[in-house]
DNA sequence: AGAATTCATCTTGACGTCAAGATAATGGAT
DNA sequence: ATCCATTATCTTGACGTCAAGATGAATTCT
């Protein structure tokens, strides 16, 4: 059992603060670290499509809807975790990308449909595979096992917060 | 074993795109959320003191070196996951907020030192003791095993990147 | 000693995000 | 018929972060 960078942390307070109980900053703390670095490996191959991750999650959100890959900017918060605000300004960009556009809609003059343009179409599906792809290398430094049980923890830790 | 989030997006994809395996998007999918909840949770506490988590990164890492709670901004760096242009960043709003203050090191006139100031070794005290308690609260959503089961493949995770 | 390199820190410009509130259209209640 | 609350989206201003590079000081090499 090596030490790593939160052992030393939680060594730190142990000596200084021995009053307190550092074992939930311990698997806290790891979590935010892991959940870090993740996500930096994941920008990175977006990154070589000229997509982020936030343009992604638009994207894929729309492809995933299925045909005719057009949903509300109501629609598409509601799969993310982000706020009304920055769903704007992540549609924008993409429209100025070429990749989805605004239509508006008929039956309700307040809402409108952003549509995934071929141009988005065609990157998505190559951004998904190459995602895929980097996230099952991301993955296999886990045993299938360790995969399942992180799984299985991280769905029931879930469920306290959905 | 009911359907989260998650399960809901892996459907999507499964009817759209039957030939990729979205496995190890679900472990990534739930990580990526729950340490997003986790984070808003955390940062609750802090603002109640006036602060933020980046803030209290930079006391937690002065105070836990222990007296006399003085650490040159590369040390700072070495703690965290951030930029040297970040750190620049929040040394200078806590420099600011009257929480540290830069002393010249007479050893060596390229480095600066950090220290904290009795203001901020005062709000560190404080905002430890409940962050320590509200993490205590978000962890105890998972009973003891399984928090000890998350820690141990965190661990191992981690050991790939660090 | 002088020049080149390395090191520690800071600056700049850009980006993604959020909170709060503005705008505009709809639907319901009286 | 009108008013009011609700819904859908966008705007604004601020913040934290990063990448790239600037600055100033120390060290190494000749």
């Amino acid at each position: 059992m090596d030490e790593d960078h939160v052992d030393r942390i939680l060594a730190q307070w142990r000596r200084e603060r021995p009053d307190i109980d550092v074992e939930p900053m311990g698997v806290l703390g790891r979590l935010a670290r892991l959940s870090t670095y993740l996500g930096r490996e994941i920008e990175k191959t977006f990154l070589e499509l000229g997509l982020s991750s936030a343009s992604f999650d638009v994207l894929a959100a729309l492809r995933r809807s299925g045909r005719p890959y057009r949903l509300s900017p109501g629609d598409l918060l509601a799969t993310t975790m982000i706020t009304s605000g920055t769903m704007t300004n992540r549609i924008d960009q993409l429209e100025k990308a070429g990749l989805v556009e605004r239509l508006s809609n008929p039956e309700d003059r307040r809402s409108v449909l952003i549509a995934l343009k071929p141009e988005g179409l065609d990157l998505v599906e190559r951004a998904v595979t190459a995602h895929v792809a980097n996230q099952h290398r991301l993955t296999a430094l886990l045993e299938p096992d360790e995969q399942s049980a992180l799984d299985a923890i991280l769905r029931k830790y879930l469920t306290a917060f959905e």
